[in-house]
DNA sequence: ACCCCTTCGTAACAAATGTTACAAATAACT
DNA sequence: AGTTATTTGTAACATTTGTTACGAAGGGGT
């Protein structure tokens, strides 16, 4: 674990603070399309990635989901930070997008290293700013983008996050992360296809201009 | 000025601290509609809101707005710490939505407040939460409400920071405020005024349930 | 090969939103 | 009062997105 831990974070945290880490934090393996974290669910523990890519939603009232950014090694959820340090339930819902390896920080120790680590301060300033910054890319996304650039966009950031320009997944399960209707997505995908710019198999779309 | 921020901040900040704020803070008044941040500006200070009310707003590409959310009393520019923290340029523009004063807090104080007051380091993280959540809050609107929905929360929303059930605001604005046209406004204030939800006048709009 | 289940393509239609155009109403100014 | 500029109402139409329905294609298991 504690390679692990050096290969994502020793190029940010020093090595007293990995010791801490190693020392306190629990490793956990979750498969691919495990939900790691529930709305309306407490926070007690925020996460370091050490492997994988964690899909971040937001839901409804009706309980339908919007995709709002892929979480990737190295990265840690700033809304869980700030469950934490508020004690608010989440939310948001939190989904394994591949197999995934992360280190569990308890709550109190994430608030002692604030004080005690200025790296540690920085890390979490550092992830609030991407994360804020991520979901004005979706705010821009779902207001100012018709469905077809969305789309794009989306394929393109699901291809780099998987490290793969063919993507395994069906126009159902774009249409929910996206939070539109399979039609749709297929009307749209048909006129990228035509355009040269993917390639539809079933199951499978593969990305020919990335 | 220290009556003023006392008023607005005593319940949350120490003595000591409200005494540094108003040693090294600078007093600003703005009047209303003037542009305090613009987008690819870099911030060297935040505000605190010691009376009135900001609109924050995100500007695409096409200089095209999206009103994202209103500070007022008591609250701070979550992503202006963000960028003085992280030295990155602001992505969004702030405009006075009345006359408002502020206490400007010059970035070096206000990383180093983080360390040594308690009370100031949960004041940034409760903003960080508030910020988040609102931000939240437009996405669910933008992208689970339909325009109806969306405008009579704009509406709500509007009238609770001016305190004022009858809003000075022409269509035009409102249009620009949610990413739309005129005529679609103004089709649905048609709608609502039928539905007895508001009153029309030119230049006004009074709420009638709220 | 055959059946079954999921996924995909497409048509036809409905609803929501955006656009253009123009007249009417209101406020502001001289 | 009369002129002007701004704001609002509304129609007519275009475009985008959502919905329903159904058949075709593909994959897995026996």
């Amino acid at each position: 674990m504690i390679e692990a831990l050096k290969d994502a974070y020793s190029f940010i945290f020093e090595d007293e603070l990995l010791n801490e880490i190693a020392s306190v934090g629990k490793l956990k393996n979750v498969r691919e399309g495990e939900i790691i974290i529930r709305t309306e669910e407490y926070v007690n523990s925020i996460p370091l990635l050490l492997q994988g890519a964690i899909k971040i939603l937001r839901v409804d009232e009706n309980g339908d989901d919007l995709l709002l950014y892929f979480l990737e090694r190295g990265d840690t959820c700033a809304i869980s930070i700030n469950c934490c340090l508020n004690r608010t339930k989440s939310e948001i819902k939190a989904i394994t997008e591949k197999d995934t390896d992360l280190i569990m920080i308890p709550l109190d120790k994430m608030e002692e290293w604030i004080v005690k680590y200025k790296s540690w301060r920085s890390f979490i300033f550092q992830s609030y700013n991407t994360r804020l910054k991520e979901m004005l890319d979706t705010i821009d996304s779902v207001a100012f983008l018709k469905m077809d650039k969305r789309l794009l966009l989306y394929l393109k950031d699901k291809a780099k996050v998987n490290q793969n320009e063919v993507l395994q997944i069906t126009h159902q399960e774009i249409a929910y992360d996206m939070h539109t209707s399979r039609v749709v997505i297929s009307r749209l995908l048909k006129k990228l296809e035509i355009d040269g710019k993917i390639d539809l198999k079933r199951n499978s779309i593969a990305m020919l201009d990335l």
